[in-house]
RNA sequence: GGCAUCGUGGCCGAGUGGCUAGGCACAGCUCUGCAAAAGCUUGUACAGCGGUUCGAAUCCGCUCGAUGCCUCCA
């Protein structure tokens, strides 16, 4: 018996702007695919929340007991700077500013994102593949897509006819445009256009003589379309119909509604179930851009190297911080909300070194079982982590109240409880222990117990000068004396 | 200009018709040699205007503002 067999799932989905039971094709089994990202450069805060929010998605249904494929891709081609005619691949572009072979550049920022995201404690996706493995497949798809008329050549470069497609389709109704409106708001482009209508989007681009990244094909050297990519990759290892796409809000037009109309042209029906979207990271109100300063690098808020934050903050303060939006909506990064997070997430981390010392008693006040299903509550509905977080702070006050003999627990009880916040906030929401450093735990702890003693001593004695200064200098270092009842402990920062 | 999402107390952020999450900050109290930690208590907030309703933060309309997309972007 798999818990998501009681567990009952809601998600909304972008494509009927509903909450919607989630049934799998297959049952026990998920098909889950991300976009991922564009490797051109260093890895993006944003893109890091959106890919953090799946991998929270893919964890809470490992944790269900699903079997799931999760595919994330690397695109390492056919990313084109703009719509231009004389469009220029993002990778092509900065290898040659930075003078690099384009496959360098791939390789510099791959490992990267990486490095980034094995800090932040991502699971690796099952498949992670990349553009140019799948030039072939691309091929192939294309060449579908002719055959059933939705793709014309023009120069070299092959299109996808849009208009064409709408006629027994619909074009748009992912993001919720209609083509005669799109049309209608065209602006005027560049008149030498290969283009039959602006809306019209590549498969395949002709690489002119000086372009490196560059293919055959059937309509000569050229390189892929990117939004073909992900239909090739997504079909080749999910298949046909897959049950979850997601990516960011931002992706929504035009990559997915070009996705939906790539694999509709192509096999005839409707590639995904469930179209996720994860919602944009805003510092200090304002879109995070390069160009106005107005932004952060992962790797600057761990190492405190930058001008916006007054300290630095840990890979779990960050994912505790947007574990606390819901995955939908617009989460605003700032220094007092990181300051905020992080002492929140010391409170919850204190908790769970509290439970483990906790007497156990022969009733129970805090009806765990109730709480243990309300956490679940929280994560069917849509992935809530927010209320999720609130249930757990439930736990933490108990446990604080339990610890002073204000209240009780049943051994049985206590087995749930810590199994329950272990599952949530490890698993779950992939969160890492504070003081996770190791084989020096041992001998820090054993140095720290004997500095409390002789602290113990001192204020015994009424030398408070002693007691004070040992306090006060091991809170200088980041140890905290708390005492209590039964003694005092400690915690490490 | 068009499309979309959104605007919640000092800050961050849940909540979608009545029962008003949570975290952080602030104040008071308990505990303490003093603190810290922990616990208890206190905050009646939902951009503005109008409408629907017995009742709205939650539905509708308008205004203002933010963000995203419309050209590459998570």
């Amino acid at each position: 018996m798999q818990l998501y067999q009681n567990q009952h799932l809601k998600v909304y989905n972008s494509l009927s702007g509903k909450k919607e039971a989630f049934k799998p094709i297959n049952e026990g089994h998920i098909g889950m695919y991300v976009c991922g990202p564009t490797v051109y450069s260093n890895v993006h805060l944003g893109n890091c929340r959106t890919f953090m929010s799946f991998d929270m998605i893919f964890r809470y249904f490992k944790h269900l007991g699903y079997k799931v494929r999760y595919v994330r891709n690397i695109t390492d081609a056919g990313h084109l700077v703009d719509d231009a005619e004389d469009g220029e691949d993002k990778i092509a572009k900065k290898a040659r500013l930075e003078q690099l072979e384009p496959m360098e550049v791939v390789q510099r920022y791959t490992v990267d994102f990486h490095t980034i995201l094995q800090k932040f404690n991502f699971l690796p996706p099952s498949i992670e593949p990349t553009a140019t493995g799948h030039i072939i497949e691309q091929i192939e798809i294309i060449k579908d897509i002719f055959e059933k008329g939705f793709a014309y050549e023009a120069n070299g470069s092959v299109y996808f006819d849009v208009a064409k497609f709408n006629k027994t389709h619909e074009y748009g109704k992912l993001s919720g445009r209609k083509l005669e409106d799109m049309i209608a708001n065209t602006r005027e482009l560049a008149a030498q256009d290969e283009k039959k209508n602006p809306q019209d989007f590549a498969l395949w681009k002709k690489a002119e003589p000086q372009h490196i990244m560059r293919w055959p094909s059937p309509w000569g050297d050229g390189f892929p379309g990117w939004h073909l990519e992900c239909t090739a990759m997504s079909t080749k290892y999910l298949g046909e119909t897959f049950d979850i796409h997601g990516g960011g809000m931002d992706l929504k037009f035009p990559h997915h509604e070009c996705e939906i109309a790539q694999a509709e042209a192509s096999n005839g029906h409707s590639p995904v179930n469930y179209w996720l979207h994860a919602n944009m990271l805003t510092m200090n109100g304002k879109k995070m851009a390069k160009s106005t300063g107005n932004n952060i690098l992962p790797g600057e808020i761990f190492t405190g190297d930058n001008k916006i934050l007054s300290k630095a903050f840990s890979p779990s303060v960050v994912r505790f911080f947007m574990m606390q939006a819901h995955y939908t909506s617009i989460l605003d990064l700032s220094n007092d909300a990181l300051l905020a997070s992080e002492k929140g997430y010391f409170r919850l981390m204190d908790a769970l070194d509290t439970l483990k010392g906790i007497d156990t008693g022969k009733t129970s006040d805090f009806k765990v079982a109730d709480w243990r299903q309300e956490c679940y509550d929280a994560m069917n509905d849509d992935f809530n982590t927010p209320i999720l977080i609130a249930k757990l702070f439930d736990a933490v006050k108990h446990i604080n109240l339990i610890k002073e003999g204000k209240e009780q627990l049943t051994a049985a009880d206590k087995e749930t409880l810590e199994a329950t916040l272990h599952a949530f906030i490890y698993d779950v929401l992939g969160l890492e222990g504070k003081t996770d450093t190791g084989a020096g735990t041992n001998k820090l702890s054993e140095v720290v117990t004997l500095l409390i003693e002789l602290r113990k001593d001192a204020r015994d004695n009424k030398d408070f000068a002693t007691s004070d200064k040992i306090r006060d200098q091991l809170a200088a270092i980041g140890i905290q004396l708390k005492d209590g009842k039964e003694g005092t402990t400690f915690s490490v920062s």
